[in-house]
DNA sequence: TGGCGTATGTGCCCTAGCGTACAGACTTTA
DNA sequence: TAAAGTCTGTACGCTAGGGCACATACGCCA
């Protein structure tokens, strides 16, 4: 019954479109439930569903050496995940795993390819969130290269506080390792430095942003680039 | 009179276009020749022209902190620059930069635009080089981030013999360091390291590769990783 | 309530790479 | 041919973070 949700669908990305085109994409969307530490994709495997979170965000990380990995991009009401069908390849490049369990909208392959064939708003939208996507794994580049691992978890707390409409969210230290490509303990200490200075709180995976403002001041001027670059880009 | 290059274009990306979709684009081409450090794009402002490299080659550099940077794609005569274009945004997310003098065929943003309307077979491409574009960039934000100076150097060195088309090149340590985001006694030492290994040799900015397949060995293996998806993308 | 699994905190040594300064070698120009 | 500019090599102390081992704390379940 509540298979499909009530107009506007609460998907930034969609809410965009025209109301006729968001209605008929949402007529082959069914909502599901994602839960923490889910993998969605495989990188190199094909790609079998396409994915609107709503109150749910997904990491993409790329694998490196076997075992380890680094974030590449988060994705959650502001995006989609599958956005590489639009350039007509249907194999994932990155990883996709669950970072905040919740709901999102979801549609099958075939079905997202025939909307995307008849929406032109669709299209449009959908190539400029892959310019903003590929802004920002340039910018998370060079922030991975350059700043300290302490200023980089406060950006990364910052935008997963964006997209998990909640002050409290959860995540382990060796999660963060494996997202940000340090060690755990790297992840104790500027944890530990953040709780500190008053701006977190933390207990046993549940994490607590209680400064957001201090937060910021915390994080390097890459979580403000990016939210410039999407605003310029996606914003209304 | 040499404008227009003979049949077919020595650019692979166009080369790879059906006959009659190449002679259209190439009719609004000027063959261009671009000189060593010259700045195409500057990151943030309006796209100037499209560029297909033929002998040439290009670095993408994002800005960090007002005065590094870092390199986030490499451009030959198997891509093209300027390619967010496709995605209707002409600002350039990048900085555009010679790496490699030479020639390259230069197209008005207009008449690119306007062929890009007209050839479905330039449209496809062109998403398939934007996925590969994608996957190498994360490729190189993980190499950043995990390997060690060296082996990213001979990385570097091999990615660029691929598209200097000559096993001597230009290329100071300084801007190595630039391009590489490390100091430039970092790649002093590591340049050193692969001189000593009879891989390269070097004389004041001109750079020669001696070993290619020892330098192979000396790469991570994101070198090879980074073919393997070129191939299998844009391979015929 | 005791035991086990999971998550976090601490300590110690090690290394790659940074910041800085300076010296030597080559090249261009006057 | 001398001077100035450019490029490469060397040296030294410093720090962030890695590798590893182990200790503690919390929570679930028998």
């Amino acid at each position: 019954m509540s298979s499909i949700p009530a107009v506007p669908a609460a998907n930034r990305l969609l809410n965009a479109l025209p109301d006729s085109d968001r209605q008929h994409l949402l007529a082959h969307c069914e909502r599901v439930n994602l839960s923490f530490a889910e993998v969605l994709y495989l990188a190199g495997t094909k790609i079998p569903h396409v994915y609107f979170p709503i109150d749910s965000f997904i990491s993409l990380v790329t694998p490196v050496d076997g075992d380890i990995g680094l974030e590449v991009g988060l994705i959650g009401d502001e995006g989609i995940l599958g956005i590489t069908l639009t350039l007509g390849v249907d194999i994932a490049p990155f990883q996709a795993l669950v970072q905040g369990a919740g709901s999102a909208l979801r549609i099958s392959v075939p079905l997202f390819l025939q909307e995307l064939e008849r929406s032109r708003p669709l299209q449009l939208e959908l190539k400029r969130y892959l310019y903003v996507s590929m802004s920002q794994l340039a910018q998370t580049a060079a922030c991975n290269r350059f700043h300290l691992v302490e200023a980089r978890l406060a950006r990364w707390l910052l935008m997963t506080h964006d997209r998990a409409h909640a002050d409290t969210f959860h995540v382990t230290h060796i999660f963060l390792a494996y997202i940000l490509g340090v060690r755990r303990v790297g992840i104790t200490k500027a944890a530990l430095s953040l709780q500190e200075q008053k701006l977190i709180s933390y207990r046993r995976g549940d994490i607590t942003v209680l400064d957001r403002g201090g937060l910021e001041g915390a994080a390097c001027e890459c979580y403000r680039t990016e939210r410039d670059t999407y605003e310029r880009i996606l914003g209304t």
